[in-house]
DNA sequence: CGCGCCATTGACACGAGTCAAGACGCGTGG
DNA sequence: CCACGCGTCTTGACTCGTGTCAATGGCGCG
């Protein structure tokens, strides 16, 4: 993220401001104004955007040192979406005219968001295609496998997420994500390691291909 | 899209080649090697990636002046997408060296390409909201009526795709599209034109609401 | 004329959403 | 300290939307 000169920076520090805020916490929502961008500097965050029926859908979320709000200022329009905080969170706010500024004289700065924008770009795009054409089982084992990036520490995978999320990442409703865990149960892929119902995934490889895999049993059978 | 100097402008036309294609002919294909960005002088291209069943999802249309293929370039990738004319069309061709050369040295088109990308994000988040929580019915409906934009001439909409295209467009098969759009007839706000199946939207307006309105009376009723 | 491609329609089955109820933990207040 | 209420997770029964499979019909082309 730091593709900038000693006194760009010095001016990030001077007009930027760093605050700590609680876990389910707005940082902004859909139709609000835009003032600057985000940094996020510990912590996690969920970006969603809320449908018709009043449904949110996640689709993505942030991890420390993630930039996040930056579309609607690059094009001046209203959020589109809305983020809040899934734990206590540390984030820096780095004011829209100092982010225009820094764009707009800093070549490099701009490219390597270009880099940033279009890799994420290929995951929207497979994300997409995910929503259109997979299982809801297969969705689920995806996101779990996604969301095992963000939260492997120590060498375990545990996932702190209320089912509510879970469904709002997997597009489906509570209910349907349940069972669909207890399958995994089931198989030993993971368990709940707590009454809140923690996940914690044991099994990642096999995570990985067995929505695939329970489509085909089901043909084969 | 010209935010060029005059002497890029020259490098341009002195580097690139312009190239006539028949309709159906595919211009890059997943996984193929990027060797530069195309931009659509006139005539139609769809945007798809294929699923792991082989079905395609189309995520985007191209029309006139409307640029494709960066994303894998900026980033050093393969293709994750293919892309595959709808129309004769012509195209420009932009090798890499000099995309990449005009944007490191000219930063007004790399703000204005981080504009469009912002643009097209806000597009892609619809589409997914789209895809996680509405109808087929829905879908089809707001499918039809962003093609509208893109097929109106003269005051008439005319949309010649295929059932295969418009299916893979909104996300379902060819026979369930085929149902919605035969009540869409019913309710007057399209027709089949000639014998190839070819639609011609009739009553827009009410297109855009149909499918929330279907869902409606389902329930009232 | 016959073959093949595409649009269309019908019958059927399964996946997944809805509704309702129960289980469990947690906090608040009597 | 216990009772009650609230929120979240879980399970069951049921319905319906939508995908699958199969058959038909129209049209163009060799």
């Amino acid at each position: 993220m730091k593709c900038l000169t000693d006194e760009e920076k010095l001016s990030v520090e001077k007009e930027s401001t760093t605050t700590t805020l609680p876990k389910g916490q707005l940082v902004f929502t859909e139709n609000g104004i835009p003032f600057g961008v985000y940094i996020l500097l510990s912590g996690k965050l969920k970006l969603y955007k809320t449908g018709n029926t009043g449904k949110k859908h996640i689709f993505q979320l942030c991890v420390k040192n993630d930039l996040f709000g930056l579309h609607p200022v690059l094009k001046d329009s209203k959020y589109p979406d809305s983020a809040e905080l899934l734990e206590d969170s540390e984030l820096l706010f780095i004011p829209a005219f100092l982010i225009k500024k820094l764009l707009k004289e800093n070549n490099n700065l701009c490219l390597t968001i270009l880099k940033v924008l279009s890799t994420e770009f290929e995951r929207f795009i497979e994300q997409e295609v995910m929503f259109s054409q997979k299982s809801v089982a297969q969705r689920v084992s995806t996101v779990l496998f996604y969301l095992s990036r963000l939260y492997e520490v120590d060498n375990r995978i545990i996932i702190p997420l209320s089912r509510n999320d879970l469904s709002d990442l997997c597009g489906t409703v509570k209910e349907t994500l349940v069972r669909v865990l207890h399958d995994l149960k089931e198989d030993k892929l993971l368990y709940t390691i707590d009454s809140k119902g923690t996940l914690e995934i044991v099994d990642l490889a096999r995570l990985k291909s067995w929505g695939e895999i329970v489509e085909k049993e089901f043909n084969d059978e």
